[in-house]
DNA sequence: AATGAATGAGGATTCATTCAT
DNA sequence: GATGAATGAATCCTCATTCAT
């Protein structure tokens, strides 16, 4: 499981023992190890055929040891959604103080795209479980954050075209995450890549429209 | 649903000739009924939430009913994809034989804009399971064809920019059968607009090559 | 399958083309065809396992026409039967009207063993599917044939270990025939090896009771 | 049934220690209250007409309770064999250890009656579902402790009919253990007859060989 | 002589969840 | 901080059987 899959930045799974800060015998890891294994098991292979039963075994507790951490199966997800998403939320909260020139709007997009590489794994899965998660709590949640997000940076009033250029703008930077994974070259490369275009589709936006214009 | 999600075109669902208010005399079409509600349930609550008994008490059979016209459940979802990619699969073979020209490549796009949206529920559902499509056998046909695509309007040398913008294109196309449901607007007039940034995005991709510039 | 499998000794299967004797068109062995291949996925795989759809494909017919020819699944085994064990129920006649001498239980057992490769695959099922069929009407039939076999060649008064050389004998009879399958040799030469154990056996059985000696 | 059923010897069913008349806390020995009832059902009516319903509503549990306990229908059924066939191992290896004389075999045929009767219920369901456990994992186990029965007191380059006797000698065996139950006669008694015939088989046997004469 | 379409009953299995200990 | 044992509801699927045509 790769770093980006942690659920609390720094230290993930590996360190065992040692002390948790306080001096005492770590223990009270337990919840963030299921965190873990949920989100690489959820992003795999979904979160329908991703069982508690599973989980448990992957971390050789039982299954009603998940239910001392968590009251239901989609309270891991929304822990999840909620431990993972702050940066986003923050990222919304900033451009919301703040005129929506195209100079935001970039900053905007180049923030998200490095929220995004920070939780991509969760990202990943709310795109290949839209289905199921639409009838999730955290489904709600996160079509209001993409809402949220596309008035930032989208214009209502602008042509059709306009629009369509910033919801792909948005679309393209998740998108990217996994269909790249198809292709060839440096993930900080892909990256850079991808947040070029979606800059340049907000840019073309913006450029029609004539607000403030680029350089 | 629209007439869009029936499986072959015209007389979809309400058509029922024959005794259906007295006794159950609705000879023949069962088999097209039954793909016509599974798609339906399908796009809506994806493919693990919807099962087998509530199709068929959606159809007023049994669930052995189904299983006289489809050996599995997921053999329904595979006649729904042959049934409706169709076009997909005659469009990939048209530009196969054609150079990868620019101005292929957006008659590429315009006839793809046709081919989703005389399938968009199909496509919808494909898009929003995908972490459950993948371990069925639509899920490799399905891959394979995006890849066939993805080899006809990108060029594999190309800056990685550029070749973002293509994928780009091909994602704005799906995403935009959905998310623009979000948006206020005529449908046609939304197709349009989608289209019209795809074929952009693909020109510029081009453009900076400097293969065959566009006017 | 095997002629031995074959519902009515002769001609089986094989023979689809030409007239059945009466110059005409050949249909009506349908019915025929129907027990060989039931008796083979019987004897096979065992009765529950043997589902009346897999009969139908094998034939290429649909179920419903085994329905035209049998009242139930039950209704094919007991055609089988009653077909098949003639020859042992007229042994068993035959027996009925002789003096319970040594020789005739020597003739007795001959006869057997050729009544018994003559509807191998059927004896074979009969012992391999008790439990089943333990609770089918050819149950009865069967068992009620076996006691009858016993009281033929088996003395109620003779002591103990003598009775189970008699009941021993009729069991190596049976088992002879699929026990032996795992044994190197000639087939004839087996059957022929199993009925001197027989007759050894229930000789031995009748010498200590001391009826009429054997040479 | 007889004890002789119980999985695991002393206490079987009966002895039910805690609360049993008021609520229903029977602790601890669920599991072997299944091994106890899936044999009682398995040998009377056969392993696919026993339905784990029917195990679960003899028990007072649900279907979900079994599986607790078992991962599949045929892992009770494994279970039983392995608890039950110990002591049958344990002869095989006991007489690979020794030459195999006449003295061996007989005393191996001792042994071999006594672990039959030891587990005569498993035995009896071995033999009648034949058909259905040879596709099962305990068909495999079953048939090759059975070669090895036979390698033990059978000589592969004896006369054919002395082979038959060794074979018969061993089903003799088997099928006493139920065919004797229509016989009138103190099981005991019976028990020592069907050894006796057995021995005598097996002496013949080695008699016409002429390898070590008993008395 | 046979088919096409369907049914009702039941099969094994899996799941999220609960609760006393 | 966790387990052992169990439940209830649901899942997909298979089967023997029926009947109008």
């Amino acid at each position: 499981m790769g770093d980006t899959g942690g659920v609390s930045g720094a230290e993930s799974e590996g360190s065992v023992r040692g002390t948790d800060g306080t001096g005492h015998r770590r223990r009270g890891n337990t919840r963030k190890r299921i965190q873990d294994v949920a989100l690489e098991l959820f992003a795999e292979q979904g979160y329908e055929k991703t069982s508690l039963r599973e989980i448990a075994e992957r971390l050789d507790v039982t299954k009603a040891a998940l239910y001392y951490h968590f009251k239901t199966k989609e309270d891991i997800l929304v822990s999840l959604f909620e431990d993972l998403t702050r940066p986003i939320d923050e990222l919304i909260e900033w451009a919301g103080n703040r005129p929506r020139t195209l100079d935001t709007k970039r900053e905007v997009l180049r923030r998200y795209s490095d929220a995004l590489s920070g939780a991509a794994p969760l990202f990943r899965f709310m795109q290949e479980n839209q289905a199921t998660v639409r009838e999730l709590s955290v489904g709600e949640t996160f079509k209001s954050r993409m809402i949220r997000m596309m008035d930032i940076i989208k214009d209502p009033d602008a042509p059709l075209p306009d629009q369509v250029r910033c919801i792909s703008a948005l679309f393209t930077m998740h998108a990217g995450m996994f269909v790249l994974r198809e292709v060839e070259g440096d993930p900080e490369e892909k990256r850079k890549a991808v947040l070029e275009v979606a800059i340049d589709l907000v840019t073309q936006a913006h450029g029609s429209t004539g607000e403030d214009r680029p350089s």
